[in-house]
DNA sequence: CATTGTGAACAGTTTCACAGCC
DNA sequence: GGCTGTGAAACTGTTCACAATG
């Protein structure tokens, strides 16, 4: 599924040159952002051109009122007594979220993880390009990998800074986290996408997010051990 | 880090055998549990026994505050104008959590993603063991991976059920996760961790949490263009 | 006397109900 | 008639200020 799965509908609106500063939007709005363009786009390769708030909510596990609370959120999207635009609405979510472009990443730490990213396809298919990959072990450079090659994190700077690229994940043990991090803002990324589990200190002008894997398993347990019935 | 990681100091108390019901805690509580985990654990490690909520909101970027009600939340753990014992508020975390115990896990799809997931090692650290794996192609059937031979989807429900595997995790295309979850949950399991991007629909005794990548991204990418400043 | 625990004020989020429009 | 957009109400989570206390 994704921006790449077609079908058949005609393929959706072509990424614009995306630019324009678009609203902050609460982090939970964000949250279902991301569910919603994922159901939308979904029903876009099949064919459906009208979804109504009611429809869309009950897919999603969301009420009515929810859904067309967050759509307005960035304009009215909707028409009385008709529904949502999928088309329509896609574009403006996309806009919204900052996918109505193309992002290029360089990826820090190749081992299982950062192997597993970088040959991960749906990352490709969202309009996301690994476009340098780098590690500190001297056995892995020149290796490649999905087409890239591994360079020393020595030539991270220079590398990430000649080639623009705006986004950096890491992936590499705790203690590095830091380290690498500094590395990535000298090199000028404007977001990190962190999966180590260490609290990261940058400059309040570059974005991370936490996506640490021991995390989710902590909240399924604790989801578990407090369920009331069972 | 995490719990596996010890130094100068005595091993933190033995987990005990975990079946007290607990609390169920805010979303945002849970999460910023985690990270108080991740903190006090590698203050233990490094000796420290005691800590006041200003260093450690310090250290995590919250505040002093913020810190007090969420530890107050399992119950009065500091001692005034000392600060709260190290120990004894990691032991009360993990309950909390749900983490004072091991979980055994079951994996399906053994794709990039899957076998790094395997393979790492943070999860051992952390008390989670993968106890089966299983993919639905039959070349991968036999393989084994990190000591653990994969088996075909055919087998899930059997094996997971005699295992008594209580936690699923999801790592197959989007498509094939409905039905996946499906089996799980017919073999027993109480939690599904999914990181494939489609919105599962179980009972409402099964817990899921859903930790898609691509989600991440837009996250970040959302941070970024809707930056104030910069 | 530094530091917790906590009621009360504040901010953010979700739900409700219905007016407005196609 | 069906469905969106939206103010107001209800709920949840965060910040503040200070009394309580080891």
């Amino acid at each position: 599924m994704a921006a790449g799965a077609s079908s058949t509908a005609s393929p959706l609106p072509a990424p614009r040159g995306g630019g324009a500063v678009v609203p902050r939007l609460p982090r939970a709005v964000l949250e279902r952002f991301s569910l919603y363009l994922r159901e939308l786009e979904a029903l876009h390769a099949r064919g459906v051109t009208t979804v109504s708030s009611q429809e869309l909510g009950r897919t999603l596990g969301l009420t009515p009122a929810q859904v067309r609370k967050d759509l307005n959120a960035v304009g009215p999207l909707g028409a009385r007594g008709v529904g949502y635009r999928v088309e329509l609405v896609v574009g403006a979510l996309r806009r919204a979220i900052g996918t109505d472009r193309t992002w290029t990443l360089a990826l820090v730490g190749v081992g299982h993880l950062g192997s597993a990213l970088v040959r991960h396809a749906g990352f490709r298919e969202q309009g996301f390009y690994f476009t340098a990959i780098f590690d500190r072990l001297p056995e892995l450079c020149g290796r490649s990998i999905d087409g890239l090659v591994v360079q020393h994190v020595d030539e991270l700077v220079p590398t990430v800074r000649r080639l623009g690229i705006e986004i950096g994940i890491i992936a590499v043990p705790p203690e590095q986290a830091q380290p690498v991090a500094e590395l990535l803002v000298a090199a000028g990324v404007k977001g990190i996408l962190n999966f180590a589990p260490a609290a990261l200190e940058v400059p309040p002008d570059v974005q991370v997010v936490n996506a640490d894997l021991g995390f989710f398993l902590e909240q399924l347990t604790h989801h578990i051990v407090s369920m009331p019935r069972r």
